[in-house]
DNA sequence: ATAATAATTGAATTCGAAGTAAATTATCGC
DNA sequence: GCGATAATTTACTTCGAATTCAATTATTAT
């Protein structure tokens, strides 16, 4: 008796005894296809793949008969093969600052206009990271972008598997790696700058978490132009980007200190320090005292605060990211590189600014 | 010349002459994990997978010589042979309206705690639909909850391939389908009755886009609960839930009307609604006048806004779409099902209640 | 028309983990 | 200690598409 492999039994096989038929759904597979067309499986493959080498007739029928069975290639196989899952992580760790949603819509355009898609990871905890990557190894993704710091360890399992990592708006010391960044100390001067050029005297700050090196940034890139411009230092109050923190931030700030000018380090607590200044304190901004925040989220533009801001070009960086990711995804041996773009002044009525 | 199948050559092969080595990187696979701890491949396999039967010192030698490896089992590879991703796709249409990132956040977090992951997919035009649940089709997702009205053919398919799929606050007609909605009728009689057991007595109304079934919902909910009451029908202008349409549903609004309270389908669009009353109509709210939304958004619930409106338990929402999505995969012959929940009422300070 | 070349096609193999069934080892009762 | 179970472990196959290389067909030059 000949054995002959084969991968689906003839069509008229009998069902098995003993064995139920297989309730497996119609699952369609490139087999199928070339069934129906008549030629090898091998064939399909080529049909669904853009500059492979078919005939214009072969292509029509394997065509005709994918459409009549509704084939779709299997995605997981085609990565398996081609070590390609087209799929990237994407890494946030906080949804509340209106900033990521942002980010993350506009990453998912830019991937998705070179056909690779998004995978999307939250950080409850900083300290869930290591579980997350470890997720994100499975999934053998392509690379990954991460607005989240990774210790110098985990850098390294990245570059050890040759996943390709691009920080959003992290540097990280003492290691070279991709980065996209917006200027946060350039930005917080040229706040600094309008503000001291309005007149402004005596400022006070909301700071952001201290382990964020972001609000690092924008808190010395405000106090040293300050300094350099021979104003006083300025009270640093510590929130942690919330709303709710700024409100309080400015409950702290006003206790001991009389600014006329409060500089957030992004800007959904400037909103809040903005309602806490109008609704408990019935201050007038901006006659009465000045404040500025950071990032451009849409909410800190409408009218209701119309606040004076840096709007990072959130859609020329994701686009950066990605083009830093796909780059090194063909090219796994690029150095490392940083890319800094300059925020944009928004200048709202919510600060005199010169 | 005896030939024997195996996987990897044995380790003193030599480099083939005339090719270069592979330049693969260091790809640990099962077979690597196995070899270094002496064990078969499906040993390693069992490891891996809760509830298999391994002896302590199989599993402790496996362990360590995978972690000696660095080992993650590849998912890709996995989900091929157990036709299970644990991926879903998420397909959202807009995300300038902030209640959709909360969606997204609170989806990702109930699948995350059951091993399972989102594939994000944004629709910019409406008509992208059919490619994107291609690409959904083709990564073999194992459900799918969707923000965004599908056709009957689409929805077939769907079912075709037995691919579980939840709508989000969309309930599709004449198709018995999976859904979770927030009860916008309920909702908006909810607000109505606030609003007129407070003296209200003229009213107007700021919709979303008419093809957007929640805005019909919505409009219907409050034209009808005012109808009961015996008052006047309200005027309806259309918006598309920007900010923006806010500020100009109000200008239109005023143009011929002078409503004691606008009703607007949706948070965003009330705080246009109500920056264009403040600003550029100099009237104080709720005195001159009263506004209410619908969504329940962070904004919309800051001091500045302190809008009166309807909270979408989003979380409770998630939390029911993933469990009809896990229930589904589980057992694929689950009959449609819709579940619907009742918003909160956060009665703020921008309109009068009673 | 024929040899030479180029363009298509197909058979067999591969990616990496999981499942199946057979083989091996451990455990138990007596 | 011996057969009988039960628990482990292994060899081999599978999932579905891509790829390699050999076989076939089409095209061109002569």
């Amino acid at each position: 008796m000949t054995i002959m492999k084969q991968r689906r039994g003839p069509s008229l096989e009998l069902v098995r005894p003993g064995k139920a038929a297989p309730k497996k759904g119609p699952r369609v597979t490139s087999y199928d296809v070339a069934e129906l067309a008549g030629v090898s499986q091998s064939a399909v493959s080529r049909c669904f793949k853009s500059g492979a080498s078919v005939s214009k007739k072969m292509r029509a029928r394997v065509m005709k008969a994918a459409r009549e069975l509704g084939y779709q290639p299997n995605a997981i196989a085609r990565s398996l093969i081609t070590r390609r899952s087209n799929l990237v992580g994407v890494i946030l760790s906080d949804f509340t600052n209106l900033h990521y949603p942002e980010v993350l819509f506009e990453l998912n355009q830019s991937f998705s206009n070179r056909g690779v898609h998004i995978m999307l990871f939250t950080l409850r905890r900083e300290r869930d990271i290591d579980e997350i990557i470890e997720q994100v190894f499975q999934y053998r993704v392509d690379g990954v972008v991460l607005a989240a710091t990774l210790l110098p360890r985990q850098i390294d399992d990245f570059e050890q598997r040759h996943i390709p990592l691009v920080f959003f708006n992290r540097n990280i010391q003492d290691k070279p790696v991709n980065s996209v960044c917006c200027d946060q100390i350039g930005g917080e001067r040229m706040l600094v700058n309008a503000l001291v050029n309005a007149g402004h005297k005596s400022f006070g700050f909301i700071a952001g978490p201290d382990d964020s090196l972001v609000s690092v940034q924008r808190t010395t890139g405000a106090r040293d132009r300050l300094r350099e411009l021979g104003l006083d230092d300025m009270p640093v109050f510590q929130g942690d980007y919330s709303y709710e923190s700024g409100l309080e931030g400015v409950k702290k700030l006003l206790l001991n200190h009389s600014p006329d000018a409060i500089i957030c380090a992004n800007d959904v607590m400037a909103m809040g320090c903005m309602d806490a200044l109008r609704r408990e304190y019935d201050m007038k901004i901006p006659d009465d005292i000045s404040v500025v925040g950071f990032d451009g989220v849409a909410p800190a533009l409408w009218s209701g605060y119309d606040l004076t801001t840096i709007r990072q070009p959130v859609k020329q960086m994701s686009e950066a990211a990605v083009e830093m990711i796909m780059a090194r995804v063909d090219q796994p041996d690029m150095p490392p590189e940083m890319r800094v773009f300059s925020g944009l002044m928004c200048a709202g009525v919510s600060a005199r600014t010169a």
